[in-house]
DNA sequence: TTTAGCACTCTTTTGTTTAGTTTGCTAACT
DNA sequence: AGTTAGCAAACTAAACAAAAGAGTGCTAAA
């Protein structure tokens, strides 16, 4: 489709305006970027890129600026690894290595290593439960109208929840219901509480439909609630040129405030592990003017959340993905 | 100090500097404000003030705003309790009535409150778990080589944590274990985790201190941890005025970020369930152009946790401050 | 003690000029 | 046919100037 020297041209471009943030010129990829000819024939090259749909210019006697279509095309057909430094590997080695004891802690922290060495913000959400096996569920009485469920899953994730009772409970009862729940949910995907169980459960357990109804409410509830955003680096977006506009800081602020955009985002069906959104491909008004990098976060098939990175259109893709490869080969031990 | 007419004077230029965020002219006072005397009597009384150190200018021929000086003498003196709309009180009323589990809910909740009400930013922390008395410690069992320890205080307040092992763990151990936290630990405040008692239960269990040892480490270090910050309202913010300033809102998200910060203000010792820090009050160089008012969240006298409003040092005052005291009511239950 | 009046200060807005980029096009060149 | 030098035209960005507006401080009179 682009020639060689066009495609030459076009990640020129982009990578330079990347580095800038500032329209590029045809006289600025003369100088390096191999382009072995004159700032005229790279002129004309850019007003066929631009014809073509790849480049835009801000105005009429402006330099190019790579449009949606340019950066997808780069990222698609025109990426080459970054090398990642040794600082960074040490870095990331240290991180990764930190001893955790829940598995959200492990996204949390691969969130934040993401968001150091590449200075963009992430974003980041631990694995769904509803996708998950149950291995074992403990009740624990506390006091004497409150219990702690403690549900575990087969990917090793914790859940707990507190319940009230609105009556005093024995330990026997907890007893009870402990082993009825146990020998009816245990090594069942997390879907299975349905309506018959529930009454299942209610007719074998006669005592109080008081004490049972709030047990299965709870956990359901606990179990198919969206898990926790949290925000890695918010500030280090406002060192970017682009947030020089009070336009764009505002929007950003916004965007992550309103956790729902994101969560959508991180939640979305895809098979990639790695996908990247730029621009208006989000499909989010609010997200037109960023690009969004999501990462599956998995140890051995495992999904133990989602990472999102967010930046400007203008992000630096190589660097972002060669990090997030680096960080998979690491965690599943392919080093 | 003040006669009254200056009293007067000081509390129209806060109010309306609260108001419009613009430096307030001697002649934009005649109008309203109960003032009755010519702009040049103002002019003068202004001129009076500022020699006195409560009003600035931000140059030679402007308008007055409000010294920190002034705005505390406004604070200290010439606060009125503003009157709270039937659509607020009916929100508060129902935000309030949420059914939570967790006391931590019920201050992020209140601290939502606040924030929509006010229309600032929150910051929010749970009570600290040091301060208070455990009342009982459940031990779980998850698979083998790990367990959830869940522990109760005296004020409703449930922490958990999870516990890994280096080798197996029967049901057996943890049995005994629990036993004998809970003789050791029972009605004890969280300081009694000392030395001298961890040698005694090193010597009554004397099976494995690979086991109890991991135990102890992890349940003292999250009854001592820092507890989590919510943010209530971030964007908030960006309405103002003031954030039309790069500059400001850069800071302000950078202060949002080092959440040290805020809760070192939210920890503080001080007696007063509410208190104000207007700009260089709160001594922290990040805050100078900010005011922060903290709000001690408390139910029949008991701590649930700090909020922390921070915003403008232009900030409505006399409205925050009349939100708190409703909710503290309310809460109290001496409506 | 208060106030009207006025000169003075300073900001804000608007317009103008100037200098500097960068493009697009034409015509020449290889 | 593809490439390039050269140049006019388009446009931005910065610097400067002028004008308008708002507010104060001071003086002198009420």
């Amino acid at each position: 489709m682009l020639d060689n020297r066009k495609k030459k041209v076009l990640q020129a471009i982009v990578e330079e305006y990347i580095n800038t943030a500032e329209p590029v010129s045809s006289n600025s990829l003369t100088s390096n970027h191999g382009l072995d000819c004159s700032s005229a024939t790279i002129r004309n090259e850019m007003a066929d890129l631009e014809k073509k749909g790849f480049l835009d210019k801000t105005h009429t006697s402006s330099g190019r600026i790579p449009s949606e279509k340019g950066y997808r095309y780069y990222v698609d057909e025109l990426l080459n690894d970054k090398d990642i430094s040794l600082e960074e590997i040490k870095y990331i080695s240290s991180k990764l290595e930190t001893k955790v004891n829940e598995i959200e802690d492990l996204t949390k922290i691969t969130a934040n290593t993401i968001s150091e060495v590449t200075h963009y913000t992430t974003v980041s959400i631990g694995p769904k439960a509803t996708s998950q096996i149950i291995e074992e569920i403990k009740f624990v009485l506390l006091g004497s109208r409150m219990m702690m469920a403690v549900i575990l899953t087969d990917t090793g994730l914790v859940k707990e929840t507190i319940i009230k009772f609105d009556e005093d409970v024995t330990e026997k009862q907890i007893e009870t219901m402990n082993y009825m729940f146990n020998q009816k949910l245990k090594k069942q995907p997390i879907e299975t509480i349905d309506r018959p169980l529930e009454e299942y459960l209610y007719d074998e357990m006669t005592y109080s439909v008081n004490v049972i109804k709030p047990v299965i409410e709870q956990i359901k509830k606990v179990l198919e609630e969206e898990n926790k955003i949290y925000l890695e680096g918010t500030n280090k977006a406002f060192d970017l040129p682009e947030f020089n506009s009070l336009e764009v800081a505002k929007n950003f602020v916004n965007i992550l405030d309103t956790k729902e955009l994101v969560a959508d985002m991180l939640n979305s069906g895809f098979a990639e592990d790695i996908k990247v959104y730029i621009g208006e491909e989000s499909e989010k008004e609010q997200l037109k003017d960023f690009s969004v990098i999501t990462f599956k976060h998995k140890v051995n098939g495992k999904d133990l959340g989602t990472i999102g990175i967010i930046g400007p259109k203008r992000m630096d893709y190589s660097k972002v993905i060669s990090v997030m490869k680096y960080i998979n080969q690491k965690l599943n031990g392919k080093s």
